[in-house]
DNA sequence: GTTAGCACTCCAATCGAATGAGTGCTAACA
DNA sequence: TGTTAGCACTCATTCGATTGGAGTGCTAAC
């Protein structure tokens, strides 16, 4: 990084007070402000340089003649990797919370969103990535009633997933007990892209009389456990995004809570990313995923959730947003999660 | 409804060409107005005299002096009740809509509100009444694992939950059959509320050595079918209430977002109603379930969805509602609901 | 390199006048 | 008795002008 020799330790100490200062108040920074406010000793009118300074080089921007600065997208780039870099050495302010356990994912999903989005005050988002390596453990078909036949699935994640399918004529218990065996034998280890049509054909050549069935139990099956329903969004806070008037003033709360509600948009904005690094990430402005949240900014970050399902946080908030307190959170949040499920382990 | 007496033929005719002005524009409608749009043919000051009495009945209000009027509460109530009696008698204006047919009570209700709420352009919820009556059809555990049982519940609409169980120690496949059995002899037929202490004490004593496994089984089935994860709502266009003014500028529309984020917080206030009239009810201003939505008007409905259960349906919006188009919309529903029910038995 | 001083800019708030929609009332009319 | 025309009055809204203040940029002196 270029910042050291680009910006003398004077200007650096300025900078992060205009926007230290910004941060709190959201109100554009003026030189006598800095002045005081600092222990540098330094009249107005010199900070008013250094100030000129740090404009032309584009860490700043004046909204109009004769009012404060405030921050570019430049300038919180660079708080927010100063800060990074600093914290790592620090010890870490400690955001105290606690995430019950609790047996179902989609539970602890809840939690977490929730009490990030209160802790933060930011609208928070999380899903889980539809890993594909996801495997069945765990097969079983009941007779439910006399035309009604119920398929449980369970994956090694220890998702299950069920379905009743509609019979024409009951199936007896002996050809139950078949059609139980064959599936679990055949399905039992692969994963969802590894059912090919080769698999499924093998089955039905064992299936015999029952070919039709297992045809359809194998579609159900697949159906069941197919990607599309797998990934699930949970958000908490959304409403949030009109706490702050940059956003709620213009139509883009608007289009934000829009987002927030279309939640499967939002998972696919997500859903790429953090494949390679698995730390926190801020995207500031124009940075951010997607074209809606320009004047905003976003901070992910993606955790292991145990048997290889990964999962990623989004936080939305202004570019005025309190990234220490985010990042914080989230590093804690790690913390408690690998704690969760080297327990449960 | 004494109405009649109340008010003069000519008093109607102003009072709804008031309202409906006021429906249209969202402004205050003055007296030379209606001397237009009305057939009467009455100079704006005779309207006025009328109007002041109208005023003086309490049907409208004045927002200040030397303004025009707009509808009080009792003013919509008499539009309302006026536009029901009515509809009921001539061809309705039909609102075309279709809904697909889908195999998940999930998919439906998600596919009804998103429809309603993009017809209507109002925020919308639809919630299933808990119906207690329900009965449990089909029991199932299963090992799934050395230390892991699965508990599956089917009930008698075919709602299906699951749970898993950890194990300290695996149970023999001659016990778990006979832990099936005893379930099922006991279970099946019986409502969630007949499952008492008699009914459980005397599983655990069949039960034997597995007594205290059953009564895991027992709280885990308990909690399986218990009405707190029942109750799901689906909500759909709740940013919709940002579209209006008189809502979204005071900091209501905060307060309606949040409820409509707060979902369980929702189901309960929806959830009492409706047990006797499954018709559709109007809700005006201080009429509405909630503090929250003193200043809008609340549609709701109650429909049939097979199987003994019932769904409601809640629309939200300004009071200064399209109530002619909600209603048509919800009668609409109510025939393709009604259809899909019966196609499907 | 730093500082004091000063002219200048521009936003935000304030005030007042003009505007116009709408009413209430009165007197005349049918 | 019901209807209408006319007129004075009220009050929200709009617009422009004025003002105050915060902040800058620049220059000259330290």
């Amino acid at each position: 990084m270029a910042t050291e020799t680009e910006l003398s330790p004077r200007k650096v100490t300025i900078l992060m007070a205009i926007i230290k200062s910004y941060l709190e108040t959201g109100e554009p920074v003026g030189s006598r402000t800095i002045s005081k406010e600092t222990d540098l000793n330094l009249s107005s009118a010199t900070i008013r340089n250094e100030m000129s300074d740090l404009e032309d080089l584009g860490y700043i921007i004046q909204p109009h003649t004769s009012a404060g600065r405030i921050p570019s997208d430049k300038g919180y780039r660079f708080y927010v990797d100063h800060l990074m870099e600093s914290k790592d050495k620090e010890v870490q302010k400690m955001q105290e919370f606690y995430l019950e356990k609790t047996e179902k994912m989609e539970h602890l999903l809840k939690q977490v969103v929730k009490v990030i989005a209160n802790n933060t005050q930011y609208a928070t988002m999380m899903t889980t990535s539809r890993s594909r390596e996801n495997v069945v453990k765990f097969v079983q078909l009941s007779m439910v009633h006399d035309e009604q036949l119920l398929a449980v699935v369970v994956m090694e994640n220890n998702m299950v997933k069920n379905r009743i399918i509609p019979l024409d004529e009951p199936i007896d218990a002996e050809n139950l007990l078949k059609l139980n065996m064959i599936l679990n034998s055949s399905l039992n280890g692969l994963s969802v892209n590894e059912i090919n049509l080769s698999v499924i054909t093998a089955m039905k050549d064992q299936a015999g009389v029952h070919e039709d069935i297992i045809g359809e139990v194998i579609d159900t099956v697949a159906a069941t456990i197919s990607t599309e329903e797998e990934v699930e969004v949970y958000t908490s806070g959304a409403t949030n995004i009109l706490k702050y008037p940059e956003l709620s003033d213009s139509g883009m709360s608007h289009q934000l809570l829009e987002a927030f509600e279309e939640k499967s948009e939002l998972a696919s904005l997500f859903a790429d990313d953090g494949e390679n690094e698995t730390g926190i990430q801020v995207y500031i402005g124009s940075e951010a995923p997607s074209e809606k949240m320009k004047d905003c900014s976003v901070v992910t970050a993606t955790y292991e959730l145990g048997d290889g399902v990964k999962g990623t946080i989004g936080i939305v908030g202004p570019k005025r947003m309190d990234y220490d307190n985010v990042v914080s959170n989230l590093r804690n949040l790690k913390g408690q999660l690998d704690q969760l499920f080297k327990d449960n382990k």
